[in-house]
RNA sequence: GCCCGGAUGGGGUAGUGGUCAUCCUCUGGGACUGUGGAUCCCAGGAGCCGGGUUCGAAUCCCGGUCCGGGCCCCA
């Protein structure tokens, strides 16, 4: 029998991974401008680590192990809490802000669908140390930019959980995070029956109207009435950044993002064609490290690559790619001339199977290299080569010497 | 964990409770021994797994697995 893969994992065939190689060389670029630096954490980590920043519930939902010894670990399942882990741990005492950003496999023991897998991949970045509005409007200007120079078409939305705590302030945390959770959700009929059990009629008119607040800047205006002791001035001073850039973004205070670690600024970003995962962007600022022993105001985000991936549309630049054909008796001539062409920068494939000069071309022809090369008896004798371009069938006699410079000449 | 729909060679498919399972593509070889894409020929390779009904199951039934869509969840 056959061993398959196991559920929710993908294999990725050469057309698809230089597709993702692309991206991700993208995404890598433009974080490396913006002056962030590559970090990797280990693939597992104590099982700790993550129930303590989101509660023992997870454990449901994540790949948790008993190694030999006992130890209970994890297969991460996001890489925010293993990046503060590690800043707690070794990075406390650099200088400050830190700019980290991270491309990994994560694991989820959920039930696959489009844009979901058991292992997916994260791109993200983390701005550690700066509790300012300018952070924000760094990291968002960020995500904008990477989204933006993929050619998605995204939608983004800012949001501040601020808000949202301020009218719940009264409520003990337990329920209120409950209630951000169905927010979060858009879940009206839950968050109804939630409100009228706990009592909190009179603020239900608030809420709703709060969440329905999508728009341009004037809805600012209109979230100040909602929630008049609420300082909207962080929020002002971030959106004349972003404007001042030209970032196109939506205001949208329904974004609560279920977790209670958000403390301000949260921001997600939507695409078209991804059925019901359509988010392809989540982040804010957050504190975290205090749970490691280390307070610190940090924000970030994450992309989710595979749905990138999956709605990219990217304009491959490839390599030129030769074939040497050789007779009978001249494969080691062939791997000779292979080892100078590859030191031209071109890509150079020889025949491993001593087949016919037919099938080896019929061969060229398949993997869709653009030359042939062509290594005979005769030409040798004169020091010479035959070099065939694939896609107009020409071919012409060259010096061995003037092989590379030919080469090149053809495009 | 829940609901719906699927599963036939590597990929895409046809079909019927009853010989050796259809076709396309593909892969290897040949026609054609120093020149690709075409054509023709030969070869290779399959009914998800387990149980049940039946004289007989790829086909009908049940369970499981995996895939797709939706829910739950979404760090």
């Amino acid at each position: 029998m056959k061993i398959k893969k196991p559920r929710g994992t993908r294999d990725f065939l050469p057309e698809e991974m230089e597709k993702r190689r692309e991206i991700e060389k993208k995404m890598r670029e433009i974080a490396e401008l913006y002056g962030y630096r590559e970090v990797q954490t280990p693939t597992f980590e104590h099982l700790e680590l993550f129930t303590l920043k989101s509660g023992e519930a997870i454990v449901e939902e994540i790949y948790a192990f008993k190694d030999k010894s006992g130890r209970d670990l994890a297969l991460r399942p996001e890489l925010t809490a293993p990046v503060m882990r590690m800043f707690a741990n070794e990075c406390s005492v650099m200088p400050r802000p830190l700019r980290f950003y991270y491309f990994s496999n994560c694991f989820r023991y959920e039930r696959p669908q489009k844009g979901r897998y058991r292992e997916f991949w994260q791109f993200g970045v983390e701005l550690i140390g700066s509790p300012s509005y300018l952070a924000d409007a760094e990291v968002i200007m960020l995500a904008y930019d990477i989204m933006e120079n993929l050619n998605l078409d995204f939608e983004l939305h800012i949001g501040h959980v601020g808000l949202l705590r301020r009218l719940l302030k009264g409520v003990d945390a337990d329920k209120a995070s409950k209630i951000m959770r169905l927010i979060d959700k858009k879940d009206v009929e839950g968050l109804e029956d939630c409100l009228s059990t706990i009592g909190l009629k009179d603020m239900e008119d608030k809420i709703y109207a709060l969440i329905d607040l999508v728009g341009g800047r004037e809805v600012i205006e209109e979230a100040r009435e909602l929630v008049p002791d609420f300082d909207f001035d962080y929020i002002d001073k971030l959106c004349d950044c972003l404007d001042s850039v030209g970032v196109d973004y939506k205001l949208d205070f329904g974004i609560a993002r279920g977790l209670d670690y958000y403390t301000g600024v949260v921001f997600e970003a939507y695409a078209e064609g991804l059925g019901a995962q359509n988010q392809i962007c989540g982040g804010g600022s957050y504190r975290l490290a205090h749970l490691f022993g280390v307070d610190v105001p940090s924000t970030g985000f994450a992309l989710g690559f595979d749905r990138i991936a999956e709605i990219c549309e990217l304009g491959l630049g490839r390599k030129k790619l030769a074939v040497i054909v050789s007779f009978k008796g001249l494969e080691n001539e062939a791997f000779k001339i292979a080892r100078i062409v590859r030191q031209s920068g071109m890509q150079v494939v020889v025949d491993v199977m001593q087949r016919s000069l037919k099938k080896q071309l019929s061969y060229a022809n398949d993997i869709k290299a653009d030359f042939a090369i062509i290594v005979g008896e005769e030409e040798l004798k004169e020091n010479k080569i035959a070099i065939k371009d694939l896609k107009s069938g020409e071919q012409k006699i060259v010096e061995m010497k003037g092989m590379i410079d030919f080469l090149r000449s053809l495009d």
